[in-house]
RNA sequence: GGGGACGUAGCUCAAUCGGUUAGAGUACCGGCCUGUCACGCCGGUGGUUGCGGGUUCGAGUCCCGUCGUCCUCGCCA
């Protein structure tokens, strides 16, 4: 006669970031790892982690078990919340008033001696952790970013789903297109000797439920780009991609000014201005000297063109007479840049920038001092201050040459001036949108036109003569079109913009950019025949949610809110991808390598 | 594809001008400790200095190559 006896259950009935001083008296149980451990001899002290937090569980003389735990044992603990003695209160810790005396000490996994210290800050080679990245995610400080990131993208979509979007899942084994990054490609078993791409972004798809006639649309949509990467760029990465019907720019931005600051207020209780202010690209270069301004300060670029066309330092009037620019950038004399700073750290990044040097000038009335100073004796000193708006003593720092290079020496130099000096007050989100971009950039070395953006986008001048020009005519490269980008904190968060509707257009920019008639139909057909079906006027935009969370975060590395990233060779450091696969495999897919088998 | 930095104990780092047996903290193992909270104290294990070659009486250190990680230019419609 074997009584029943009830199993004993092991499973929680708080977790470790729960108990508070009120839940002294009552009898719990918790699951979590052993975080730290403090042996006492006749008394031994654990702290149990699970993502909730750490709760400290005291273990008696009695638990024999207890000196055999081990870091990041799997336990499960019962017994009672006591309150602390006052003088053992840990204020730092949001459960360090109570502590659970354990009477019963369950083992539910046993550890290996972690590689890397789960329970300190310590910093750990990312090659290592990401070998062990399910370890790494262990550690608070680096869970609490994914957490960040679900939270983020959950309140995004409730702001969309709260102006109408309809969330809808596109394709991941899509077509290669002829233009843009390098594509991820999937060999076709069924299809001997044809490929799939992996979408870049899920662009035309977007367009074609527009002409589906689903107005609004929205999707977290994972994209992939076969190009190098950098700390902000990963070879897949996330979009909150969307697209609407009968609207035009300023639908765009409202309808994101709202989910952005519906975001930050739901996620973060961060409050952000909107509008967003509003600038174009042509405003952003000569201002700023970039096409996505850290607008957090000032230290804006101003024009030297006038006072150099008559001014006698003859590179100066050369590049005017060349058609070229002449820029400043006046540094104020708080700042203090030595002359060193200016000839070496400054000048470096001009070169690199593509100018020849670094012409300088310490205002001042009597000529100041500098390389310019012999230019500017008399009233040359005086007109070149108020040109560009110097007072004496700020350190004048000057491009001269054609406009790309004189925006780019300028732009790269603020850029690093606000570095250095920390001009950009931290902990605020300053968006901007920029607009009206270049419709076509020239490609020297193909000696063609590229979109600048991509080839769905509308121009915003087509009467300027676009549309008989020839596709090798210089006067492309003055076209704007409708795209804008978003811009935060001088970060590119996201672009878009209204699309081309119609049929003709469409066509007529697939000429431009060298993509024949038969191409087009291989490649396009499917979109041109959607578009002669009453294609509704249409408009986008995605941002990068990788970027947008981390910057959220005050990172400017997007793996830290990424779950499982790649190195900078794009490879998988865990589970080893990529790989080589079985020699069937490859037959399968009729795929033979013209690598010789070297790394088995 | 180019440039730069780095690679030493499980982890984080040190090692003088090229010179004795490559050290420290931490982790781990053993011992002690009933109020700690990154507990403390005592003792111990632990190294193909990424890999291969070269120079040298002698290489962690210098040179060449290679692999890996990071940053960056090109690239990323």
């Amino acid at each position: 006669m074997t009584a029943h006896q009830p199993k004993l259950d092991w499973r929680r009935t708080h977790t470790c970031g729960q108990l508070r001083k009120s839940d002294v008296g009552s009898s719990v149980t918790l699951n979590g790892w052993v975080h730290a451990r403090r042996d006492h001899g006749g008394i031994y002290f654990v702290d149990l982690r699970d993502r909730y937090g750490l709760t400290q569980v005291v273990l008696g003389a009695e638990h024999k078990d207890a000196v055999k735990l081990g870091p990041e044992f799997t336990i499960s603990v019962h017994g009672k919340v006591v309150a602390r003695d006052a003088a053992n209160i840990n204020k730092e810790r949001p459960t360090g008033e109570v502590e659970v005396i354990v009477d019963r000490l369950e083992i539910l996994s046993r550890s290996k001696v972690p590689p890397f210290q789960i329970d300190t800050d310590e910093e750990v080679a990312l090659e290592t952790r990401l070998t062990y990245r399910y370890l790494d995610l262990r550690r608070p400080n680096v869970q609490k970013n994914l957490v960040h990131r679900s939270r983020f993208i959950n309140a995004m979509r409730r702001a969309f789903e709260a102006q109408n979007f309809v969330e809808v899942e596109t394709p991941i084994l899509t077509k290669a297109t002829p233009e843009g990054a390098r594509d991820y490609l999937v060999p076709s078993r069924v299809h001997p000797g044809e490929f799939y791409a992996l979408p870049q972004s899920p662009q035309i798809f977007k367009q074609l439920l527009m002409v589906s006639g689903l107005d609004r649309y929205f999707q977290v949509a994972r994209c992939f780009r076969d190009e190098d990467l950098r700390a902000d760029r990963q070879p897949e990465f996330t979009q909150l991609d969307m697209e609407m019907s009968f609207v035009e720019e300023d639908d765009i931005f409202k309808t994101w000014e709202q989910v952005l600051k519906a975001t930050f207020k739901d996620a973060m209780n961060v409050d952000i201005q909107t509008p967003f202010p509003r600038m174009s690209w042509i405003d952003a270069m000569e201002r700023f000297g970039v096409d996505k301004p850290d607008v957090r300060f000032g230290l804006e670029l101003s024009e030297a063109g006038e006072w150099a066309a008559t001014c006698e330092f003859m590179v100066f009037k050369e590049a005017i007479a060349k058609g070229g620019r002449v820029k400043a950038l006046v540094v104020p004399a708080k700042l203090e840049l030595s002359r060193k700073d200016v000839e070496d750290t400054l000048t470096c990044i001009a070169k690199a920038a593509g100018a020849g040097g670094l012409a300088w000038w310490k205002a001042g009335k009597e000529g100041g001092v500098g390389p310019l100073a012999r230019f500017c004796k008399g009233e040359a000193a005086a007109s070149l201050m108020k040109a560009i708006g110097a007072s004496e003593g700020d350190m004048c720092l000057f491009a001269a040459g054609p406009r790309n290079q004189v925006w780019r020496v300028l732009g790269d130099i603020r850029t690093h001036l606000g570095k250095r000096f920390a001009l950009a007050q931290q902990g605020t989100w300053k968006f901007t949108w920029v607009t009206e971009f270049p419709m076509f950039e020239w490609d020297a070395d193909s000696k063609r036109w590229f979109s600048a953006h991509h080839p769905f986008t509308a121009p915003r001048d087509w009467d300027l003569g676009g549309a008989d020009v020839g596709p090798q005519d210089p006067k492309l490269g003055e076209l704007f079109s409708r795209a804008y980008d978003l811009v935060m904190n001088g970060w590119e968060l996201g672009s878009g913009s209204v699309r081309i509707h119609k049929t003709d257009v469409q066509q007529r920019i697939f000429d431009i950019l060298g993509i024949g008639a038969e191409e087009q139909q291989r490649k396009f057909g499917f979109l041109l025949e959607a578009l002669s079906f009453g294609a509704p006027p249409h408009a986008g935009f995605a941002i990068g949610l990788d970027r947008l969370t981390a910057l959220s975060l005050g990172m400017d590395n997007i793996r830290d809110v990424v779950a499982f990233p790649k190195t900078t060779s794009a490879a998988d450091l865990m589970c080893g991808a990529p790989s080589i696969v079985a020699p069937e495999q490859l037959t399968e897919v009729h795929i033979k390598t013209a690598v010789p088998p070297a790394k088995a």
